[in-house]
DNA sequence: CTGAAAGCGCTTACAG
DNA sequence: CTGAAAGCGCTTACAG
């Protein structure tokens, strides 16, 4: 079964050296062939095959990658939230794709909200040798991977900004998005709207806060900061949050939930209450299954594999020797009505009938557009 | 902002000589302090750690395994199905944890159920000389790796075994798993059970059927072929293989999905035939909102992080140089009730009545059992 | 077309 | 406690 190799024993591996004595070349010329240059000796290069074959030879990618002029490990590094939920999951996915196009491998990683635990990946992937980094961070702060940058590893942010870094960057539309799921919702006649958002310091909870609060106050409606729920992080946080809303004096007729885990803790909360065919609900991102609760949850979307590409093949772009000034795309988002977000008001608190308006605001092409270059 | 640095331009990184050159002291030396040896002078020691900060200097993981006796990299490979499914992105996620806690990063890759691609990512890893490898395999056939295992890569087979090859194991309780799904639908009057199976040549997918065949033939039902669809690989051939059934002369009163997503197909097609409070569902696998769906879905679960969380230490051990020989683990399937798998046939197909049984069978602890090595 | 020598950034194995 | 020399597996830069 397994046949005895000549001169290998377990736990060896056979090098160049090996093989080019076996084949009775010298060291070099077991390079040429192995790197597949045509400019050697036809008979040469079918021994060298030979033996390789015979000894199971692995070219050692590091040894390689040590001595090379571009010194290209052929590795990347995926730095997200958390690699087992499905937002992240679907982004180490789409850059594998593009990766795996290159012979590129990925290392990945999950920052779990912690800077500590940035800091010490993004060192740790620095003496691995990567050839570039894609990160979603957890830190409010970059300035300390200039240094990362200036030797000659390229970084790119994912779903969230830098701050005080100029790097590349691919974006969702929060404000946007957000606006246009919160006026969705006033269109339907509602005008005590429920906010669940995110840690207030991340940029992108802010900038969906922002959103909120620009589609209420252009409606002529007062934010309430009493139905604001923030600094959310858990399904069961939010469900909290939600039942407590829905038991006080003045409950919100409407949730807006600026992230998946919140969009199904408020579907927990609601359906508590039996209230899911009377309470309007719309989510910040799409999630499986969010097509066969009942109601059916509408959802600002937007697609998170396209973002993840791109941030994917802006990276390869840097790799590949390009310097271009920093980008900044940003994807955008389309408001999907499945029925929870189209429920109205219980008639008494229903605002008085308005002109009937189109469909809510949608983006011109489902294609990222880019926006000049900024600093987080 | 970014100061200029000493000698050090854009594009390169500092190295240990570097820092010798600067600290005034030999390479050695500054290998001691790096690597944390007490043995160095205090003196010294500041004057290399001031020198290692002014020049940033990163220590090259590649470069020090290249030469060290023991050659780790520090990396593992983790070669799964597919990264952005939720049973894919857990088992990642949980090793992760087990490898970060020893400082190993992770490589992670994508088989999609091809032969082809699980021989190209299992080369790969060996030349980037990844310390050890878990995987879900895409093949039917792993001889091919005795060589990397006899070359010292240690490999871990979870969810799916090894053919022709001794390697330590991890897998669900499949077959027991399925026929306590299916004698749930039996016990509740089922004799009619329809059977969504995945591609028949994967050794799971076969004894999962082995479990359904045994369950029914153990009640005194016989196997009907025409309400058994094999081969279903994605929701939609599911959804439509159920709806086939469902159109049927003479439609299953239940059905029994032996993976995720062909349960979330089954759950389409019966509601697509309004059919959702009268025919019966259980899943193998749990999944996120299965309880939030109306009915709540019953199903068949496993704890899959505890799956691969212990892989990772069987991994571990082996790269920390233990030879034992190889291990095979079963983890303990639940049956958790929710609604679907509990609704009784129509009356006219009900099985007469039967003496009441106590819940079903339930493994007396959740802790993986270990059972005596086998291949394959 | 082929190969001998040097060296990538580090650790090993010694010598002082 | 400190360091000079050799070498890990490979590619580079030359010479023939």
């Amino acid at each position: 079964m397994s046949q005895r190799l000549p001169g290998k024993i377990r736990g060896s591996r056979a090098t160049m050296n090996d093989v080019a004595a076996l084949a009775g070349v010298s060291l070099k010329t077991v390079s040429r062939v192995i790197n597949g240059e045509t400019t050697v000796n036809a008979d040469l290069a079918s021994r060298v095959h030979a033996a390789a074959e015979q000894l199971r030879y692995r070219p050692n990618f590091g040894a390689s990658a040590l001595r090379r002029n571009d010194r290209r490990s052929s590795t990347i590094a995926v730095l997200l939230q958390d690699l087992s939920n499905p937002l992240s999951a679907t982004m180490l996915r789409a850059i594998e794709e593009v990766a795996a196009q290159r012979g590129v491998s990925v290392l990945g990683g999950s920052l779990d909200e912690s800077p500590e635990r940035e800091h010490e990946l993004t060192t740790s992937m620095s003496r691995h040798g990567v050839d570039g980094v894609i990160i979603a961070p957890a830190s409010h702060e970059h300035h300390y991977l200039a240094v990362e940058q200036q030797s000659g590893i390229p970084y790119v942010f994912v779903d969230r900004p830098p701050q005080n870094l100029l790097a590349d960057q691919v974006l969702s539309d929060s404000r946007s998005g957000s606006a246009d799921a919160v006026r969705h919702l006033i269109k339907h006649g509602h005008r005590r709207i429920g906010f669940l958002g995110d840690s207030s310091s991340l940029f992108v909870a802010h900038e969906r806060h922002q959103g909120y609060v620009h589609a209420l106050t252009t409606a002529g409606i007062s934010v309430d900061t009493t139905i604001e729920a923030r600094d959310l992080r858990t399904i069961d946080r939010a469900r909290e949050a939600v039942g407590a809303m829905l038991g006080s004096a003045a409950p919100p007729t409407a949730f807006f939930a600026t992230q998946n885990l919140l969009t199904i803790g408020a579907v927990h909360a609601i359906r508590d209450a039996h209230a899911q065919h009377r309470v309007a609900l719309i989510g910040f991102e799409d999630f499986l299954l969010a097509d066969l609760l009942d109601p059916a949850v509408s959802v600002v979307a937007y697609d998170v594999g396209a973002m993840a590409s791109l941030a994917a093949r802006l990276l390869f772009e840097r790799i590949d020797g390009q310097r271009p000034a920093p980008r900044h795309f940003v994807i955008p988002t389309t408001l999907i009505a499945r029925g929870s977000g189209e429920i109205p008001p219980p008639p008494a608190t229903r605002a008085p009938a308005r002109a009937k308006t189109t469909a809510a605001a949608r983006r011109p092409s489902p294609t990222a557009r880019p926006k000049t270059s900024r600093d987080g």
